[in-house]
DNA sequence: TCAAAAATGGACTGACGGGTCCAAGATCGA
DNA sequence: TCGATCTTGGACCCGTCAGTCCATTTTTGA
């Protein structure tokens, strides 16, 4: 009995997943199960019957969204300049991160990591974590190809995502500033790559 | 009637603030008014006395936090060659981030942008920006020195602060590894400021 | 010394929300 | 077609907490 007639017939499940994205956006990490159901166009045992609990529900969402971002980032990545590929890593990294969404499940995770560590832990992982390693899989290449000087890859990739992100994702998640016109996200984009460049140069 | 006899007699308002510090660091920013006001050895009633309620109490909690890490950043910084200045504060900043407490009232000033969005911004005012504003101060000065060239001191900062920050500021707050070694936290300083020397050089 | 102000503790209310139950539909697979 | 399975809605139980009240004690300051 959906209620929205006219709408593409997502899975239930992903249904469900959205409205709680939603729903947390709007009303932060305590938002209700009937919430969710209602914007779901579900009922709240139906989602007892999917998730056996908040919990659940919470680390499927984070789970989710971590592997649309990272997707994402390990997109095709022609051969291109270092500093083409970087400046593209962070458009990317900005525009998948520095929305209302991706904040919502920040701010759900964090909350949760007194009640739940693992699944907080295991959202750092997924996350951050695994995006950073695909770029100093990069950087390591580069490296080596003596295209840049660079003997810790992780390190310079966990500095390059902190100067990319550091300041917009600390304003999102307090909720200062969560908009960024394309413009902005271009501009930081290619001055991040190049000083970084530049600090890594041969 | 102080229960622990052998202390320091602090004033009740820091007293009241340190447990709440200590206990959200321990069951999460919705730990419960009894707990905090048992942990400070007063009532409850004696906390709704000097703050009216628990938004009131974070929003203390937060600024007196903001106040005491800027001040820390802006300590007295001997006139010292650029790189030096640099690491100390990268020094600063990661001991007085990367930790228990911050990262609990990060995480209620995180949780609570949806219900209480005035407090959250507040505190960003206070914290980050406010400490990344006082770097750029310095960067502008070297710059009009001629010891680095950094049109834009700001995006400097904000993007050294990055760096810095950006990898253990999102595993904390996430849960994964929150202690960092003397060891760790000068490495990371010293690289830090290295690689920013070199993307700023003249 | 003593009254005013502040603190105590412990009982209490009221809202909220996670999670369960269940009887009545709706869907689906063979 | 028909039973098995899933969904629905809405009542319901129960724990948890913010915030209040109040009668009593403690602290303070003049």
């Amino acid at each position: 009995m959906p209620r929205v007639a006219g709408q593409i017939d997502l899975s239930k499940t992903e249904a469900i997943l959205d409205a709680a994205v939603d729903v947390m956006a709007e009303r932060g990490p305590q938002a209700p199960m009937e919430e969710i159901a209602r914007r779901a166009g579900v009922s709240k045992q139906t989602i007892y019957n999917h998730y056996g609990s908040k919990a659940e529900l919470a680390r499927a969402m984070a789970e989710r969204r971590a592997h649309q971002v990272v997707e994402t980032l390990a997109a095709p990545g022609a051969v291109e300049r270092p500093e083409e590929a970087l400046a593209a890593y962070a458009r990317v990294l900005l525009n998948s991160v520095v929305n209302v969404r991706s904040m919502a499940i920040y701010r759900m995770a964090m909350a949760a990591t007194a009640t739940m560590p693992e699944v907080a832990r295991a959202i750092y992982e997924a996350g951050p974590r695994a995006s950073r390693r695909s770029l100093a899989d990069f950087l390591r290449v580069e490296n080596a190809a003596g295209r840049l000087s660079c003997p810790d890859p992780l390190q310079a990739a966990e500095f390059f995502g902190g100067m990319v992100l550091g300041r917009y994702q600390t304003a999102a998640l307090l909720g200062a500033q969560i908009e960024l016109t394309d413009d902005e996200v271009e501009a930081v984009a290619q001055e991040a790559a190049a000083r970084f460049m530049r600090a890594y140069a041969v």
